[in-house]
DNA sequence: CCAGTTGTAGTCACAGTGACCAGAACCGCG
DNA sequence: CGCGGTTCTGGTCACTGTGACTACAACTGG
């Protein structure tokens, strides 16, 4: 029952010793969808020992610096994707004694979502990764334990597309409901009924907010549709559940 | 737009320089259920220059050391609660530059889910408080950032109740509907209509399973109720929302 | 036995949703 | 120009889940 080591009137002097000070750093799992396909960002890592293998793009935090200023920097350094407006929310924080082979290091885990960015990141070292070749890990060789941190990050965003207006984060504005809706449909991997989607959506207190302009016809024509921007709503209620 | 003091070429080099360890703590938010009411255990810090604060029991990660087991041992070594079968999940983790005065110290939040446990934390300084009294901050200093933790954690146990299967945590098994129903009532703040309770409960696979024991009556009298314990169920499909 | 209390079962109206269908507004093509 | 093909938008209908409520069951103490 009790803890090995400790007792109770150990406990009451300050314990300064036989405490580590380990190494910090934020990971991020940054998803976006491109192609209709949900897409997660990978880097190669630095060391030389890990040739051939791919990772959330991380840094270690500086002394100076917030966690959400440590996600941004790694996206910046790591991807060069400088997105100051990007939904950034933590994921959770895996501190395994194990997980780096090279010590002990506590990561704390983000989730970011984009709308797709101007392509930037196929430069050097970063990739975007449709998620069902991770999903599936085939071939593809995750770094540390980040083969744990990318389902958790997927799940969450599955999930909070649910019961929050976050899919609106992952659209430029202002947006149509069909490309609204494919964000669900990319997230979920379901396909989705536009009307029933569109009464859902707009019958939602201030979760799109509608605009006079009308977006062209694609490529395969079809009648115009309107314009939406984001609402001020954070959760949705009720909220959009999953098939 | 970009981050200041780093480039994208200097981010290709290991980056050792400049990256600091900082401490790594452990805080945990106990919530149980006391006399019909949410309670969340705080304790009285070792540093006197905290005298008459109350914080979250918390303690420093060991280099050997999980966190869920610096979790434990916060509570084991801080309240004397030894509850292995707790449920215990990550909140958060709180990492500003300025949290804690003392110095630079991230802080994975936690939050811990027991049944009234037999009031063995009433000793030397660690105690239970009714969570309106510390919403309100009535007069109750919390130290550090606790004041920030504390919200969180309690809207992530009266979220959690809706689409989980989490109010079982709080109470012994087997348990009757009616305790369980005051789980929901003590967190959420809210009464609820025992008939459309266990209307709910019961029709909602695998939340609880029933035996063939009886509850005695209470001291107010009234009809024996049926005993239950935990179904298999994580999430309750669809979700018990609040009112 | 009776009043009070709690647990359990059922009824009714209504909101939300999935599965459709139909029309509106565009496209390219003959 | 008409016409089929496509997408967007509005509507209907049946069904589920829920809140409010009533009624009954099974115990208590006086």
């Amino acid at each position: 029952m009790s803890v090995p080591g400790s007792t109770a009137t150990a406990a009451v002097r300050t314990s300064t010793a036989r405490v580590s000070t380990c190494a910090v750093a934020v990971d991020v799992a940054l998803l976006t969808i491109r192609d209709g396909e949900l897409k997660l960002l990978l880097v190669q890592p630095d060391s030389p020992e890990l040739a051939g293998w791919w990772a959330l793009p991380g840094r270690r935090v500086r002394d100076d610096e917030s966690l959400d200023d440590t996600a941004h920097r790694a996206l910046a350094e790591l991807a060069e994707i400088n997105a100051p407006g990007a939904h950034l929310e933590q994921l959770r924080t895996y501190g395994d004694p194990s997980r780096d082979p090279r010590g002990r290091v506590v990561s704390v885990a983000y989730l970011a979502l984009t709308p797709t960015p101007g392509d930037p990141a196929d430069h050097h070292r970063a990739r975007f990764f449709d998620v069902a070749e991770v999903g599936i890990a085939r071939g593809l060789r995750l770094a540390y334990d980040h083969d744990r941190i990318v389902p958790d990050a997927i799940e969450r965003a599955r999930s909070k597309l649910e019961y929050t207006a976050l899919a609106t984060a992952f659209v430029k504005e202002p947006f149509t409901l069909a490309q609204l809706r494919r964000v669900y449909e990319a997230v979920w991997g379901v396909p989705l009924d536009p009307a029933n989607f569109r009464r859902k959506v707009v019958s939602t207190p201030n979760f799109v907010v509608e605009t006079d302009e009308l977006a062209p016809p694609g490529p395969e024509g079809g009648r115009p549709a309107k314009r939406y921007r984001r609402g001020r709503a954070i959760r949705l209620h009720p909220a959009m559940l999953r098939p």
